[in-house]
DNA sequence: AGAACTATGTTTTTT
DNA sequence: ACATAGTTCT
């Protein structure tokens, strides 16, 4: 009997972590890791270990010959990769420095610097992220005399969502102002010519946003045949998790890297799809056998993550929605607590009940990294972090600002974009301001007399200035001086930034530069790893680095408590998980309107709750404050109220009187009965048979159509499925 | 008069 | 963190 694939001489050339125990996976994961040749869809729901079974498989791939640098692993959430590569890590050892994977976007770039040549751009183009859009927006806005309407004029936010128009949504401009902000329709010409005026602004800058880099790949792929050919023989096999967080150039980008191969195996749960603003379609995975006719389908049904009470729970959350899913999820695990819903007077209650439970687990011995607070957005922790902070327990917040995203970040930034792109005039403009009497105005004209130069920054040191600010422009000059000596690097351009910059920092943060220099350091130690500033730049901009508030102390081995927007939390799991806000009017937010955009809110929910593993808590405040700063009264979300109240336990003084249901809701709350089919393929308790991998054993149960408990002789109970085991009956 | 500075109010989620 | 409105400076 073949217990490991690993014994053999691959392992070592390879450098395999020891053993891969294959016989851990149930029969549908087995199935998918040892899949040969192909396309493969897996449809697996939360806790089902899919991205294990993905990891397996390259691991296993590895083990049958094929190079670890020719297979690529991808997914599309920042976290989900660090979790994927760590997990890869842990597998495969040494060779995991030779696995090529990551978020799409930080792949993209790697392929880039590889290929780059084909894309036509010549070594000229940056990189910019949301920020440097919005920043060039709002450039365009004030130079077409736009800004003075923006009492009435749409949220940056809108036009970014409508300028982003092609690649993320299937829909026009003028369907958008139709559907979501119609009174805006008067407003559409404006929306043109900003489009118009920003798509002309990077080209003539040489810039490329996130939706260009698809487009771009896309058409490259299509268009050059050389570029496809030498892109694609180097990847013999496509690894992909988070599929349903993909949009349409991107799962087509995906069929076409596996041109003339077709071995993709991508992984992914529709009940999951959480990106859809951002031009995410969960239909993809329906259409993913429509792209690839030969593809093989396998579903992973069985939880492994959480008890049966929290299942039931995250069930029932799913079981509402009006689009139904492809699968239903069942464990074995037994016991439990049910889940906990806790109404607090207010929001301060909320934190202290947070805090002290918290506290609590953790004197009882659950490590604080086994714990994590979610929530809907960003400053909805901000009374927990308050708490938390004046009891003097360290937390780790995710979501929200990235580091490169922070004001001082950027206007370090800035400096190092200038030498490497002179005629960048957002970085510019940031300098610019810094200046004491610089205002927009001032900068603008400052501007428009250098960009036109073939060398801006000796354009600068001619320019004329009033008294006012002349010797601040000297000083400027003088240290963009020092940046441009020959032959420094990298990190010696950061300190001579750094050494002009400092005093206008510790002036403009005068209340909290301390806190604000700490990520300059990190900034720092980040540069020293690179000899080339310019893929320093488009590294940080395509996947900026998270902040660490760790300060690095002694209880540094237990971890910290995480903090998370549901978002960033994806993926991951924790033993005791804490889902805050959960009120009317906060959670789904307060704009959403029924349909798509409702249900996508609900899955949110769904998957905030299924991250837990032993312990789930459901908090929120009965009180809030109204943008006027009164107090309202609110009941809990909506997702909750549908639920059966047997589900969940209610905690606190004042028990809320249950909410009465209708026969309907409560039919569809309750766990479903299962259904016994009175065909089962000949398989009785009691019976003898024999598996390739796991060897002998006996049925004892037949718990679910086309399913067989088996207890092996060697490796215990297990469930099978029938359309995936390979059974042979004994006796 | 025009530009810079200051106080104030609002914030979805993110590759 | 940013936009805007109101105030102060040149």
């Amino acid at each position: 009997m073949q217990q490991s694939l690993f014994s053999d001489q691959h392992a070592d050339k390879n450098g395999l972590a020891g053993e891969l125990d294959l016989t851990a996976l149930n029969e549908a994961q087995y199935a998918a890791v040892t899949h040969g040749q192909g396309p493969v869809l897996v449809i697996a729901g939360a806790g089902s270990g899919k991205t294990r079974t993905l990891v397996y498989r390259m691991a296993y791939l590895i083990g049958q010959g094929v190079a670890p640098e020719s297979i690529l692993l991808l997914t599309f959430t920042r976290r989900a990769a660090q979790e994927m590569l760590w997990r890869a890590s842990r597998l495969t050892d040494q060779a995991c420095r030779r696995i090529i994977g990551g978020t799409f976007h930080a792949t993209s770039n790697m392929l880039l610097r590889r290929h780059g040549h084909h894309l036509g751009f010549g070594s000229g183009f940056t990189i910019i992220d949301r920020g440097d859009a919005e920043g060039i927006i709002n450039l365009i806005k004030s130079s077409l005399g736009l800004a003075g309407k923006n009492k009435r004029f749409p949220s940056k936010r809108i036009i970014m969502n409508l300028l982003s128009g092609q690649v993320n949504k299937n829909r026009s401009l003028e369907d958008l102002v139709r559907e979501d902000h119609a009174h805006l329709a008067e407003f559409i010409d404006d929306f043109r010519t900003i489009r118009r005026h920003y798509t002309e602004f990077k080209l003539e800058h040489g810039l490329m946003d996130y939706d260009d880099l698809l487009v771009n790949w896309h058409r490259l792929l299509t268009e050059c045949g050389s570029a496809r050919e030498e892109i694609c023989s180097g990847f013999a096999h496509i690894l992909v998790d988070e599929y349903q967080d993909t949009n349409l150039i991107q799962a087509e980008i995906v069929r076409l890297l596996a041109h003339g191969h077709d071995n993709v195996m991508v992984v992914g749960d529709d009940a999951q799809s959480i990106y859809s603003f951002r031009g995410a379609d969960f239909h993809n995975i329906m259409r993913f056998p429509g792209q690839f006719p030969q593809a093989r389908i396998i579903k992973l049904e069985e939880n492994y993550r959480s008890t049966q009470p929290i299942l039931s729970l995250t069930n029932a959350i799913i079981a509402s929605a009006t689009e139904k899913f492809t699968k239903t999820l069942f464990t074995r695990t037994d016991g439990g607590t049910r889940p906990r819903v806790v109404p607090a007077r207010n929001e301060s209650a909320e934190a202290r009940y947070v805090a002290d439970r918290i506290d609590q687990l953790h004197q009882d011995g659950t490590p604080l990294a086994e714990m994590a607070v979610l929530f809907r957005s960003g400053f909805h922790s901000f009374k927990l972090e308050l708490e938390l902070n004046s009891r003097g327990m360290a937390f780790e917040k995710r979501g929200g600002l990235k580091l490169t995203e922070s004001a001082h970040i950027k206007d370090l930034l800035s400096f190092l974009r200038i030498l490497a792109n002179p005629w960048d005039n957002l970085s510019w403009n940031r300098i610019l301001l810094q200046l004491d009497r610089v205002g927009q105005k001032t900068a603008h004209k400052v501007l428009a007399a250098i960009s036109e130069s073939d060398d801006p920054v000796a354009a600068l040191a001619a320019y004329k200035a009033p008294p006012s600010w002349r010797s601040g422009l000297a000083a400027l000059n003088e240290a963009l001086g020092r940046m441009r000596q020959p032959d420094l690097t990298p990190s010696q351009q950061f300190d001579a930034a750094m050494a002009y910059y400092e005093p206008i920092f510790e002036k403009i943060y005068y209340d909290d530069h301390p806190k604000r220099r700490k990520d300059l350091e990190q900034v720092r130690t980040l540069i020293g790893g690179y000899s080339d500033l310019q893929s320093f730049l488009d590294d940080t901009a395509l996947d900026p680095p998270e902040t660490d508030t760790a300060t690095l102390s002694g209880d540094d081995e237990e971890g910290r408590l995480i903090l998370s927007t549901i978002h960033s939390a994806k993926g991951l799991e924790w033993d005791v998980v804490f889902v805050i806000g959960l009120a009317e009017g906060r959670f789904p937010q307060p704009r959403t309107v029924p349909g798509e955009q409702w249900e996508e809110e609900r899955r949110l929910l769904y998957v905030a709750a299924t991250r837990a593993r032993k312990q789930l808590y459901l908090t929120y405040p009965r009180q809030m404050m109204t943008p006027d700063r009164k107090l309202h009264h609110t009941g809990m979300s909506p997702f909750l109220r549908e639920i059966s109240p047997g589900l969940y336990e209610i905690i606190g003084n004042t028990p809320m009187p249950a909410p009465a249901l209708s026969p309907d809701q409560e039919h569809r709350a309750r766990p479903r009965p299962q259904k016994t089919r009175s065909a089962r393929l000949d398989f009785t308790p009691g019976m003898q048979v024999l598996h390739p991998l796991f060897g002998p054993g006996t049925v004892k149960s037949i718990p679910g159509p086309r399913r067989v408990e088996i207890r092996f002789d060697r490796h215990g109970d297990k469930i099978l499925h029938l359309d995936y085991a390979k059974l042979e009956i004994i006796q």
